[in-house]
DNA sequence: AATGAATGAGCATTCATTCAT
DNA sequence: CATGAATGAATGCTCATTCAT
């Protein structure tokens, strides 16, 4: 954290009142970012939705940027933390439960917040170094793939990583739009089920003999 | 085109130079807009990115907005155009060549702009009415339901549309993430088998039997 | 008229459609001006209104002031035209009669184009030197001076100028204000012979002896 | 004071910094509106007469146009307050010099600041509702109207609103010109006898009686 | 002559950021 | 530490004017 650094936090806050501002401060950046965007959010709504001046803002965060980039790096430890536990490689007695657990989890974790997720998420190449983000936030194809390899029964895995990527984005994106265009699907077990079919139907139609119960 | 119209071009240039102008503007916009994003992109650099001076630009479109929703209907009927061709509905005879095709279509459809499609999509909403936006650009599931609803061979559809929005929002977004991500796999056959294995898989895993020749 | 003039007119019509066009563009500036005063008039609305091309106004006036400029020379020839004729210095028989005709002239004069004359008078200061529009356009103090010298009896003018002054400046103005706030006055005997009742009174009340029938 | 008010002062300074920056704002502003009127007056050249950045302006006013609207009001207030005072209806004994006395006043109030008065009540009606500005600002005839009629004598008013009209906007623009083209006047009683004489000889004129010692 | 495409200085306004109190 | 007054670069947009066709 050397002096010029305009997008990482300006202190760690040691005592308690500080602390609180720092997350009021959070809080209010996340609420305005997703009414109004990145753009169209001042840092002054900010300070004012966090009910302290400007000054105050200035006094955690160098810059709008580092606001938004701590906003980042806990929505990555978020989204990382739940799936990681998840996706802990082991070998499953039935794949396609798994795989069930799998969605519903993702459902919950890109179901909330999905707004802000999305405005972090556009706005995070233009204002980190890029790699940075891809490099954490959404990286959960490994931990896909890890989990399909274990539960292959008798083919090698081919293009395994390629299979993975495709499946983290599709069931991300299919979620998001679901939240926007059919709000009421989310938390049923109608959504959990179909994208499941997806990713199951998708990984038979491979070829993959997995760890599953014999089909119907 | 009325005299308050903020959206709609501001008049349809006649000299040929005029139109040159007006194609350089659109080019210029385009690029500016991957690289700053909306908010991010100023007229001014449009105008200079197109050669032309900034009063230039406003003689031609009488906002930033107007810029982005030409911009927006052309990549609508782009795309439009193509799918719609593409997903005519009528009964086909093998429904997984079918479905090569058009994930082949849609590959180079969302391959091509990728990053211009979007910013646009991003954008519409909060800049034309969203009936507009949603209404043609991107409604991509209803052409896909009638294809499948043509080829179900026994059971009734259930769920159709649901199933039909999935593939589509999947298939958008891990297009659009390959041509970040895996440049390279754009344009191969490799690419469209996964995809394709991903709606055909999903299609059956649902219980869907198709008009395609036996399985293997 | 040199070359770097800016607010004359750039050439004397020969043809008689470059008379018709002059006028035209003298009429919608006019219009415009009124409509829109002098900032908010624009030369392309000028033009539009005129039937004209923006670059036809600029072959005939090299400026948005030149038009103004021609403008407030019509209007003063017009008003000084009126007046002089009418206040062309000789005795008359009847003071009384006389100031009523002076006054019912000037209702006429001043309530045409009010909202033009206003404007005009306006912003003459601000594009042309002060003392050319000061100079000629209002100078009606001269001659209604010389028609009240011609009919005082007995005593000496003292002060004759600033009467003078004051009754043209009173007269104007409360004409201007009349057609704004009490239009449906314009026309008839009533005002006309309010405000003769204020020249006349004003004038006895000075203790002038003027050549009228014995009062009452 | 709510949040989208385009006319309304933007913050009340707590500072005592601040208020000193609002009345250089202010004042700055009366300067340039006098010498470049409403329209030609710009924001930066306000900023910079008041010797503060342009950012400072609008942290206090959130238009040019609130600007004019507090120079207004102000100015209402004084032109009113002072008026109001000195014809509060009530009969006099000497009607005559009753009338000097309100004469002497307007003279003060309409040579101070006549060229930012007029500027003033030129632009009001354009940015202000107009209720406003005319309800206030300027209606001095019910004023005139009452003092006058407390003290006619035997006739009962005829027309006497039209007669407190005429007066008051005669005497007010001959005022203002007086400013304007014999300013060596204001101040003098010259002015103020002549500008009474006109105002008494016009109800002589007219027959009122009036409270007022024998005439000669 | 007439046209209208092109120019660019200039305007009102915003907002991230600094710093005296 | 907190406040909020002050800053000024930057933005979207207008419009008087020029000049190639």
């Amino acid at each position: 954290m050397s002096a010029g650094d305009r997008a990482s936090p300006r202190k760690n806050p040691r005592q308690a009142r500080a602390k609180v501002t720092v997350e009021l401060l959070l809080e209010a950046a996340a609420q305005v970012l997703v009414s109004s965007g990145y753009e169209g959010t001042t840092t002054k709504q900010v300070a004012e939705r966090a009910g302290v001046s400007i000054g105050t803002l200035y006094q955690y965060f160098p810059s709008k940027e580092a606001l938004v980039v701590m906003l980042i790096q806990r929505l990555q430890q978020r989204v990382f933390g739940v799936l990681s536990t998840l996706l802990r490689p082991r070998p499953v007695s039935d794949f396609a439960h798994e795989v069930r657990g799998l969605v519903r989890a993702m459902v919950e974790l890109y179901a909330e917040n999905q707004a802000l997720q999305r405005v972090l998420l556009e706005v995070a190449p233009r204002i980190t170094p890029p790699l940075f983000s891809q490099g954490v936030e959404m990286r959960v194809e490994p931990l896909i793939e890890s989990m399909i390899a274990q539960n292959l029964r008798f083919e090698p895995p081919r293009n395994l990583g390629l299979v993975s990527f495709l499946i983290a984005r599709a069931l991300r994106n299919a979620i998001w739009d679901t939240v926007i265009e059919r709000p009421e699907l989310i938390g049923t077990d109608e959504l959990v089920d179909e994208l499941s079919a997806m990713v199951l139907g998708y990984l038979h139609e491979r070829g993959g003999r997995l760890s599953t119960p014999p089909r119907r």
